[in-house]
DNA sequence: GTCTATACCATGATAGAC
DNA sequence: GTCTATCATGGTATAGAC
């Protein structure tokens, strides 16, 4: 089955969105990397907006599919959450030039106060959620909504500083670190 | 003496800079916060680069001053690094609308991939050395480098995750924990 | 569903009067 | 140093032929 020319066009902005940002892609960069023309380009979506909205539902979707994965990959929720540590390693030429997808995207639709920028920290809600649930599995569910939210933000620090110093050592150093947290946070479970 | 028109322009800029982005921010904007016609503007700035440029100097001019002040303010290494952990606290309405100045300037910079990035990450730069500094006074001469980059990832992660979520106690409780993490950085020291 | 052509506006930038 | 007037470009968006 061959891919619609619409799902090209999310496909290309979404890879736009991430590395140019969503305000500076112009419609005929979109068009030019799809290979079609203005006219027809509007044909499937309207306004700009529509794009975007396109754009975070293939990321939810895209997200689901992800942590889907990691929950099958992961034999103990320390593994799982390690899944999601990894990422920073495994994208971590295109972190330290763009930064992480959804932190730069919440980042940049909060300066414009555009309607959808709710709609992008979804994407880090379903991270948030899935992170709880391994931790409430850990043994943590009195604290699990923090501890998720603590790491979220822990990967976020470290996207940003990569896309600032471009270290990869920095990066490697706080995976490490990060994980020897999570190791802490079960074995403080297990001794109650 | 009065504010020069220029010293003017770069103000309004870097608050604008700051609040909508650099991209989205057109010559028309600043001119309207100075009060000035668009004629007047392109006497003192030729280019848009050339006001980023003059915005990224005001604000490596204004954390210098910043820093000097906690290096008087506190009257151990501790409490100053206290300092740099309390504006998560203090500009937390900013933060939680558009993210941390530095943090979101660079992440720009590096989407648009402009000249100025690595002027914009001297800032970064600028807080890493100091917050060395402080590591190093506190006897960590070994890791003080390691430690100054994870304090201030750990503070990116907190701005990024305040705008997305715009939590107040997510940002108390990190701020806490971040105090409590110098404290025993500095107590391993003292041990052994 | 795809194209060309085009309207319209905001923006970066310049020229020249005062 | 400040203004008005103006230009060129590029971006969003629409109309209509094929």
């Amino acid at each position: 089955m061959p891919i619609s020319t619409r799902d090209q066009i999310v496909e290309v902005a979404d890879d736009l969105f991430y590395s140019q940002g969503f305000d500076s892609t112009s419609f005929a960069d979109i068009a030019a990397g799809v290979k079609i023309s203005r006219g027809n380009f509007y044909y499937h979506f309207k306004t700009k907006d529509q794009i975007l909205d396109a754009v975070i539902d293939l990321r939810l979707a895209k997200t689901r599919t992800m942590l889907d994965q990691w929950q099958t990959a992961g034999t103990t929720p320390e593994e799982r959450i390690g899944c999601f540590i990894d990422i920073l390693i495994a994208n971590k030429s295109k972190i330290m030039a763009y930064g992480c997808p959804v932190g730069t995207l919440c980042s940049e639709l909060s300066k414009l106060d555009h309607a959808a920028k709710s709609d992008a920290s979804r994407i880090f809600s379903m991270f948030r959620d899935w992170l709880r649930e391994q931790f409430v599995a850990l043994g943590r569910a009195g604290d699990a909504d923090e501890l998720a939210l603590h790491l979220l933000g822990r990967s976020q620090g470290v996207a940003t500083m990569a896309t600032a110093f471009r270290d990869e050592e920095f990066v490697r150093n706080e995976v490490e670190d990060m994980k020897g947290w999570v190791a802490e946070r079960a074995a403080e479970c297990k001794k109650s």
